[in-house]
DNA sequence: GAGGCAGAATTACATGTGTAATCGACAGGG
DNA sequence: CCCTGTCGATTACACATGTAATTCTGCCTC
């Protein structure tokens, strides 16, 4: 799967929140602090359906864009290779990392345990 | 703190594993199935020297490089980005993830365990 | 002392990315 | 029927990155 550069990820989110849309609609529902013209909207879109992670149809003489890729994959491909290339490809040393980075809660900490318990069931 | 390129990152590795170092030793410390040229390696250098994350010193007519950040703050960060852009800041949703696409051993959960057990007192 | 070698500095060049502007086709309003 | 606005497609341009080659400058060797 082709990598996803950071600006054109929040394309994909617009899409993966709600699809299909024109070009116009995901320019709409970008966010605005990006401060994106149209235009750019529209090459991010172009250079997606070149990566293959998204699809286009026809809707007249507009397009219709939806992803062709799941969000859960690719955000799954992320992270490993997150995981591979700071922490050697152990998750534990992530998870020790934002421990001591305050970066969790005690509600995460619950949250967390109760998910483990259930993976060991 | 400047981003560092994927490429770049391999150069501070070497950097925050064994430093001070000549652009010599760094080149045949770098993975060699990275398969670059001793230049390509001074350009990394100098890349990561003008981004302020290496610092050197003379050495003769030579430089000795070494790490001007911690790794562990670097790769804080950077796993912040990712958890901020793809998980919405929110770190319970990544160790899910990490679950269900069974990144988990037995071994990880019992040592997130133990770790988060430690956390809470 | 001249030639070559070792270092850093400078320059190079293709590809990816952010950020558009412009072009060409066409549909709908007057 | 023509104008204008709207689409996608094409082109543009600067900066980052991967990947060097070339140049300049001394030191070391014969």
């Amino acid at each position: 799967m082709e990598r996803i550069a950071e600006g054109e990820y929040a394309v994909m989110e617009v899409l993966w929140d709600e699809a299909p849309l024109t070009a116009a609609d995901v320019a709409a529902r970008v966010p605005v602090d990006r401060g994106w013209s149209l235009a750019t909207v529209k090459t991010m879109l172009s250079r997606l359906l070149a990566k293959g992670v998204l699809s286009h149809e026809e809707d007249g003489r507009r397009y219709l864009y939806r992803p062709a890729i799941r969000r859960e994959d690719y955000v799954a491909e992320e992270s490993g290779r997150l995981i591979d290339r700071m922490f050697g490809g152990r998750v534990t040393p992530l998870v020790a990392q934002l421990a001591a980075r305050d970066r969790l809660t005690p509600a995460d900490i619950a949250e967390i345990e109760k998910l483990l318990k259930e993976l060991k069931s």
